[in-house]
DNA sequence: AATATTTACGCAAACGTTTACGAAATTCGC
DNA sequence: GCGAATTTCGTAAACGTTTGCGTAAATATT
């Protein structure tokens, strides 16, 4: 059976395409009785316009692109939600990318979408992203660009993130007042405004408590195994009392790397890492974690992409919004390690 | 600055659209010499043709949708992960649209599907849907479907699945030689196949062994509250020495309870349940798991779809391809508990 | 050398929709 | 009741691509 069109539509109702066209857009222009006939003769044959003759005609296709590292990750997968969320509701269609932190694969996906595919799009960087002049290519093209979490601070693109410094700031100090002498910080490897950032809030958190000369900074990437050496070989050789993991892996590898080595957390040693896994709660013993307000970003992103789309202007408060992390304090972090553990 | 299209190269080249297209496309009719003088100004311009146009001309669009219940959840991003790793080798683009168990919307998102948007959609029902008659219908349109996971068995599309019944009645043989006389099933409400293959896995393994008089099945759903109270009451009244979750989440469910009400696993009640979250190995106690083989389940869905796309002839064992999960024990369905968890 | 074949390209019609413009038919102002 | 405004609809040209067909020129065949 052939898909039903306007021509269909019209020829079975003697009406020419465009007054069917207009019928069903709810044109002016039309009498109401044209108007019944029209959309009840669809309603039956169940007509859909076809999407690619729409956006052809309109250069326009309701749909946007959301371009990530990966989504075999709570945060990711949060954020994507949210924005499929938004989306839905505006009736567009949210076409998903995956770049497995590879620069190449990104710069390759912005080329594909050069050509109206999308009316807008959303991207966190791959931290293999060091250049960013297929970034800066892709902006002369007008596309709507929102950034969101790993964001490109050079260029002029409104961003969605986090209060990355601030709240590595507290998790670090609160790790101090738990008694923490020497804290070590996990950091993700390149040099993304999203490691600087953690990087400084740890710093900066060091310094007001006067151990600025601890610092002790451990790149970490997407390699369990590797990680986990260079975690072990930290705990050996510089028997840090507290780890701060700025990515949620990285405090999975420490405690792996603790339960094989049987060093006791957290009496030996604290951990608490940035995470947006609930089930952390469930943990031996449960992961104090910064969470970050993955939906939330993921909502606001798509909001604010459709406001460019939308071409309605955008208020200084609106291109740079931090949302605030929350700081939720377990077992890993306290003295006493608490026998029942509190529920997410 | 306009958009660079088939036009612009021809005049620029002098030549006429047709033949651009055609030497973009390697075609016989054009000679090298042309070929290479388009290519080099295509490459130069950074042409890409538009998508609508080709689509609307070829009636493919390059593009295929995935719907899930949701993504916040390691068995349906690593499915997405397989789905899109295939697809972007395909030079496909991927739609991802979530239900959030909601039939409705489920069906709203099939009709907008009818018409040329995608070349083919996979799809893992909702527990909601209790009548499949717009599926049915979605099917009359030719239109290439595969179901992953949560499959329709009444219909005649193809399933990439695991093998459930299977994969359950292990889970439950290896609680009852771990010990347990007395297991509950906590299972997914609604009846899909899913649910009931794995419920009747549970349930062999019970006449197996001569436990059949204890069958003990309790509904559990998206609301982790109700859960909660559900599984509370459950180890109040009837006090089983084992559980089995057909879903991560309901295992989950069950530590909490346990946590809360300090009963202990495995000493009082052993716990195992179908989960994909690798971070179940740092639980205390580290819990057993079904894991599914997620990424092979969305890379050989995707697979089977392009076959059907490509109008390829598939085998009658390519139409129903169940791939065996995996039963990793860890110490929450072993009598000594290991001080020493195991890493994933 | 005349015909047949191949090579290399152009013309123009699709694909299904939207929309500027024009033209009847109706209503209104007076 | 005549011109003007309004309502209601049709004609046709886009949007950018693909592709069947035609046709010159070049080459091959007899």
């Amino acid at each position: 059976m052939d898909n039903v069109n306007l021509k269909k539509l019209a020829k079975e109702l003697n009406l020419a395409i465009s007054t069917v066209s207009r019928a069903l857009r709810d044109s002016h222009e039309i009498s109401q009785e044209t108007k019944d006939r029209v959309k009840a003769l669809a309603a039956k044959l169940d007509f859909q316009p076809n999407p690619h003759a729409s956006s052809l005609r309109r250069n326009k296709s309701r749909t946007i692109a959301v371009i990530m590292p990966e989504i075999q990750n709570n945060f990711f997968s949060q954020v994507m939600n949210g924005v499929e969320d938004v989306a839905q509701k505006k009736g567009y269609h949210v076409l998903i990318y995956l770049t497995h932190e590879d620069h190449n694969r990104e710069s390759d996906i912005l080329h594909l979408l050069r050509n109206g595919r999308v009316d807008g799009l959303m991207i966190s960087v791959s931290n293999s992203t060091s250049s960013f002049e297929y970034l800066q290519g892709f902006q002369d093209t007008e596309m709507p660009l929102v950034f969101f979490d790993r964001v490109c601070d050079s260029m002029d693109v409104p961003c969605i993130t986090t209060d990355d410094t601030e709240a590595a700031f507290k998790a670090t100090e609160h790790l101090i007042k738990a008694g923490c002498k020497k804290i070590a910080f996990l950091s993700m490897a390149g040099n993304l405004s999203i490691s600087t950032r953690r990087r400084s809030g740890y710093i900066e958190a060091l310094a007001k408590y006067g151990l600025t000369s601890d610092e002790l900074v451990v790149e970490c990437g997407p390699d369990d195994e590797l990680n986990r050496k260079n975690i072990a070989a930290l705990l050996q050789n510089n028997t840090p009392d507290g780890i701060f993991a700025a990515i949620e892996r990285f405090a999975i590898n420490t405690y792996e790397v603790c339960n094989k080595r049987g060093i006791q957390i957290p009496e030996q040693v604290k951990v608490i890492g940035f995470s947006n896994l609930e089930a952390v709660a469930l943990f031996d013993p449960p992961l104090s974690t910064i969470v970050q307000p993955a939906y939330e970003i993921g909502k606001e992103a798509a909001a604010v992409l459709f406001k460019i789309i939308d071409k309605k202007n955008l208020l200084d408060a609106e291109k740079k919004i931090a949302i605030p992390s929350r700081l939720v304090i377990r077992a890993s972090t306290t003295t006493i390690q608490a026998k029942s553990h509190s529920i997410a």
